[in-house]
DNA sequence: ACATATGACGTTTTT
DNA sequence: CGTCATATGT
């Protein structure tokens, strides 16, 4: 056994693995054996060194990437339990603690936790609440700047002091009357899970020192992708063992749109002063074609950390660019090259189909239904986002947290039972006016309070009845199924379900799959089980999905979802300027390097066989217009590509390489000079600090306000210069 | 109160 | 193009 565990690794592995004290930092490229590097840690921990395994925390990127790390150790130490380690994502693992010990910061132990929706429809109500008009201004800008100030650990109160702009005081007021609302709802989001981890820490001394003494050694994988908040949260656990190993690439830090921070990396190296800095320099996954396409690329990017990387793999098939006419076009190549390879001894599930919108998977699946090819879609319409499965978790946390006004309101009249609104204004009035959530409010209802329609008051004395025996369920011993049983009958959700005249079929079979997760569950005091199934529920990542269960089929999946995955094929289309780079990244030099970064990170997904891909047409709602290829694909050596263009119109396409100046005609801008103030639309107010010609074009270096310095082109970004 | 029609609006990426 | 929230009719 222990032969495996040190064996498989080369000489920076092992040192990482070994180095048993104090902090250590893993910067390394893609498939240069990081994610192994963690197993084969805790594993010597474990067999060697004699750590118990709850006395090991490992935070990974998704509940998966745990699932497989505790698999993997299993399968290394047989006598160990290796699943007692304690590991999940920085939102479950946050959740669990407050789960317990939420109660010493006033968190009561069945808080609700919302999801995007749930936001969204609180963030609504907040702006009603401060008459701020939700036509005029998106709720979702709102819902990103109360979770950009919450993963900076800005509070609402202070914001609001702070904030000068009219629409800053905006956002402020937002924001916290939404705190309040959540406050309300006793309701926790997925950032308030940190943030108020960290607050639990500062304020109960003891809970964090118990929680230090349990934890003796703290890993995290995907370091680069951590927000300030997820930092903050590690760095507190580990205290002063300083056993904190943390993993990560620079060059594939994709998530900063969610606040992940690079920065992150080196504080690491000022917090921890004597730390030890392992980096590992050869690729095991990739052929050298595909690992020397995806050096030329990424070398493109400035102020890059991680060091280049080598392989000694064998040079391997030519990767090959696809030229389309339009994504069917597109999708049905690909289908063929699936085909053909299959018979050439690939199975399905080697192929992976890469995209950076979930809107691309569209042609594949119609494709691959068409041609009798198996496929899995991660993500996308995520399961327990679907509207039958919110209803239920809805009455589900109802039980769980009676002040949830939010899911009462929900389902109050789901299935419809004459509960119109009328009749919920009047008891959200009544709820309001006693200071009590609407549940309790319709519990103890007095009807003569309430100067509605008769048939209102029946309606709700019908719904209360319908409430107290789903309650009475719930404090029975049985199992969560039959809370869930007692819910579907009670309600009549079947019917209102087959009533439906498209997908009703579906819907239901989609109760019966939450059925059966729920099942999982029964084993555990039905008390807690409650909590742990919302939780579950809450805090999926895409590939718990139930729907991509299926083996032997194809992946279709998003860029950013690729992260720490590897396939022997994999197809990334789509090359065209506006998808990838993505329209809405590329105002400045940042975000564009991120959108590199992100294709990057689709190249080192493939272990033998690449195919790049771009249609010249493509159809964007309904309207189909003519693409640029992607700048990207000018960053790849042409002696790594082989260019195939299976159209019977082959035209020159050569001239289209390079971003073609569509824009620089009509917007050679009355020139901005340095120590000009402008506005951008999505950077807010700065001033211009440098100007760089750059063929044909401007570099404008800007100190935004709020947003710091961006690099902007002048051609493309919407600068208004102000007087 | 509820079912259907209409129009605005929007899509990166997700814990 | 499709979804969703709001307006309209029954
Ligand atoms: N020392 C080694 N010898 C042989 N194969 C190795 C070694 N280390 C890792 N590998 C293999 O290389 C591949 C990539 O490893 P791993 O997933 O750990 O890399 P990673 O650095 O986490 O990659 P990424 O950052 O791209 O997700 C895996 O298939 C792994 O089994």
């Amino acid at each position: 056994m222990k032969s495996d565990l040190l064996t498989k690794l080369n000489k920076q592995q092992l040192l990482a693995v070994t180095n048993d004290s104090g902090p250590l930092l893993v910067i390394a490229g893609p498939g240069s054996g990081k994610t192994r590097v963690i197993v084969h840690r805790v594993a010597f921990l474990i067999s060697e060194k004699q750590v118990k395994p709850d006395e090991i925390m490992v935070v990974t990127f998704t509940n998966k990437a745990s699932r497989e790390l505790k698999d993997r150790l299993n399968g290394l130490l047989g006598q160990y339990d290796a699943s007692r380690i304690i590991s999940g994502t920085f939102h479950s693992i946050a959740s669990k603690m407050l789960r317990i010990n939420g109660d010493s910061i006033g968190i009561a132990n069945n808080f609700s936790i919302y999801d995007r929706e749930d936001q969204i429809s609180i963030v609504r109500q907040a702006c009603e609440l401060v008459e701020v008009d939700t036509k005029r201004y998106n709720p979702s800008i709102f819902l990103s700047i109360i979770s950009n100030a919450k993963s900076k650990m800005i509070d609402p109160i202070l914001n609001q002091a702070t904030s000068d702009s009219l629409f800053d005081k905006l956002a402020a007021n937002v924001y916290l009357e939404y705190e309040k609302l959540l406050h309300d709802n006793q309701a926790l989001d997925f950032d308030d899970l940190l943030l108020r981890a960290c607050t639990l820490f500062e304020k109960s001394p003891l809970v964090l020192a118990d929680l230090q003494n349990r934890i003796k050694y703290l890993l995290v994988d995907e370091f680069q992708d951590t927000n300030f908040v997820q930092y903050k949260f590690a760095k507190q656990l580990t205290g002063d063992s300083q056993n904190i190993c943390v993993v990560g690439d620079p060059d594939q830090s994709i998530y900063s749109w969610r606040n992940a921070d690079l920065r992150n990396i080196l504080n690491f190296q000022k917090d921890f002063k004597n730390c030890t800095v392992v980096k590992l320099v050869e690729n095991y996954r990739s052929t050298s074609n595909i690992l020397n396409a995806s050096q030329a690329l990424i070398s493109q990017n400035s102020n890059r950390i991680t060091n280049d990387i080598e392989t000694y793999n064998p040079e391997g098939t030519p990767i090959e660019l696809h030229v389309a006419e339009n994504e069917y076009d597109e999708a049905s190549i690909i289908t063929e090259k699936i085909k053909k390879l299959r018979l050439e001894g690939f199975s399905y599930e080697n192929f992976a189909v890469t995209y950076r919108v979930n809107a691309q998977s569209r042609a594949f699946e119609e494709a691959f239904v068409r041609n009798g090819v198996p496929y899995k879609l991660i993500g996308a319409l995520k399961f327990y986002q679907r509207r039958e499965i919110k209803d239920i978790i809805a009455y589900l946390r109802i039980i769980q947290n009676s002040n949830d006004d939010n899911s009462m309101l929900r389902v109050i009249n789901v299935p419809p039972r004459g509960i119109g609104e009328r009749t919920v204004t009047a008891l959200k009035n009544l709820a309001n006016l006693n200071g009590d959530s609407v549940c309790h409010a319709l519990l103890n209802l007095d009807e003569t309070v309430l100067n509605i329609h008769k048939n209102g008051i029946k309606s709700l004395k019908n719904f209360q009845g319908i409430l107290n025996e789903v309650i009475e369920e719930s404090l029975s011993d049985h199992s969560l199924t039959s809370l869930l049983d007692k819910i579907l009958s009670i309600t009549g959700y079947r019917e209102h379900i087959l009533r439906e005249l498209e997908g009703s079929e579906e819907r239901w079979e989609n109760i019966g799959e939450l059925r059966s997760i729920a099942g999982q569950f029964d084993d555990i005091q039905p008390n807690e089980a409650l909590n742990a199934f919302l939780d579950q529920v809450a805090l999926v990542t895409a590939e718990d999905d139930p729907s991509s269960d299926s083996n032997e089929s194809v992946t279709l999946i998003t860029l950013h979802q690729t992260k720490g995955l590897e396939f022997p094929v994999v197809f990334i289309p789509g090359l065209e300027e506006g998808l990838l780079p993505h329209s809405r990244s590329m105002d400045s030099f940042d975000e564009i390097e991120e959108e590199r970064r992100l294709f990057y990170v689709g190249i080192t997904r493939a272990i033998s066989n690449l195919y790049l891909s771009w249609s010249k047409y493509r159809t964007i709602f309904g309207t189909t217009t003519r693409t640029i290829r992607s700048q990207f694909v000018d960053n790849i050596p042409e002696n790594l590509l082989k260019i195939v263009n299976t159209n019977k119109f082959q035209l020159e396409e050569r001239s289209f390489t390079k971003t073609t100046n569509l824009f620089d005609q009509q917007n050679l801008l009355p020139t901005i000079n340095e120590g000009d103030k402008v506005e951008h639309f999505k950077f807010g107010k700065g001033v211009v600090v440098q100007t760089i010609p750059r063929s044909g074009d401007f570099e404008i270096v800007v100190a935004f306000k709020v947003n710091g310095i961006k690099h902007l082109l002048s051609s493309v970004a919407k600068l208004k210069v102000l007087e």
